[in-house]
DNA sequence: GGCATATTCAACCTATTGGTTGACGATCAG
DNA sequence: CTGATCGTCAACCAATAGGTTGAATATGCC
């Protein structure tokens, strides 16, 4: 009965989801890698990323030991189609992005190590 | 400590909430007029439209008993420019939009009586 | 004043969320 | 085989979300 939509919303509404987002926005990572910046256990992590999953904003493959997460942006054209439909917003602002990823990836240090 | 996001994405996440903006999306209502589709208490809808009034997705005036609810798109635009720069989503689609109206407000009997 | 209407508040209940820890299964390296 | 690494699972906990009901507060009508 939960409608599509509300596992997408649900999903996007925590802080460090839409943080794993935008570091899966540089490049595919493993979970640990996923997990090494936040302050929290990696079974924590490994939940939200079960959610992100199950939204469908991303997916996850294993190969050997390693499960490698990878964004999947067209997961949000569902939720992007809904919102634009209440309002005439200005052609995307870019700038405007990046200043959102900035205050959502504080300290940015490039992980992303052992592809 | 709960960004500005966080609260407008969490909102969002909530079918009766994305009703009740569908349906000011048509005109301003009463809280009554709101609450008179669902089959829940008016006070469930009353914490409704404060949960999407704290995240400024709608403004509540209150003119004599009466407090009418407007739809405040503008702050859809925060969201709607961190999900855009995810993806290079396709000129809006107002037809999936009608879609979702469709499949979220059941039964559209026309209420906004006494204005 | 006295009653009806519009809306919120307070207390409560249950289910879900976001986190923890410890044990577990799989896979790779030596 | 042994041991380390990768990741999930299960059980638990505190806080929040979404709903209820009943009382309370405004306001409007006669």
């Amino acid at each position: 009965m939960a409608d599509r939509l509300d596992i997408i919303f649900a999903a996007l509404a925590d802080p460090t989801r839409r943080r794993i987002l935008a570091m899966l926005l540089e490049d595919d990572m493993a979970v640990t890698d996923v997990a090494e910046p936040f302050e929290m256990s990696l079974a924590a992590v490994s939940k939200h990323l079960g959610l992100l999953s199950r939204a469908g904003l991303i997916s996850q493959e294993k190969r050997g030991r390693v499960k490698w997460c990878k964004l999947e942006p067209d997961a949000l054209r569902d939720a992007s189609v809904w919102m634009q439909g209440f309002g005439q917003f200005e052609p995307v602002n870019l700038d405007a992005f990046e200043r959102f990823l900035d205050t959502e990836l504080p300290s940015q240090k490039t992980h992303n190590s052992r592809r």
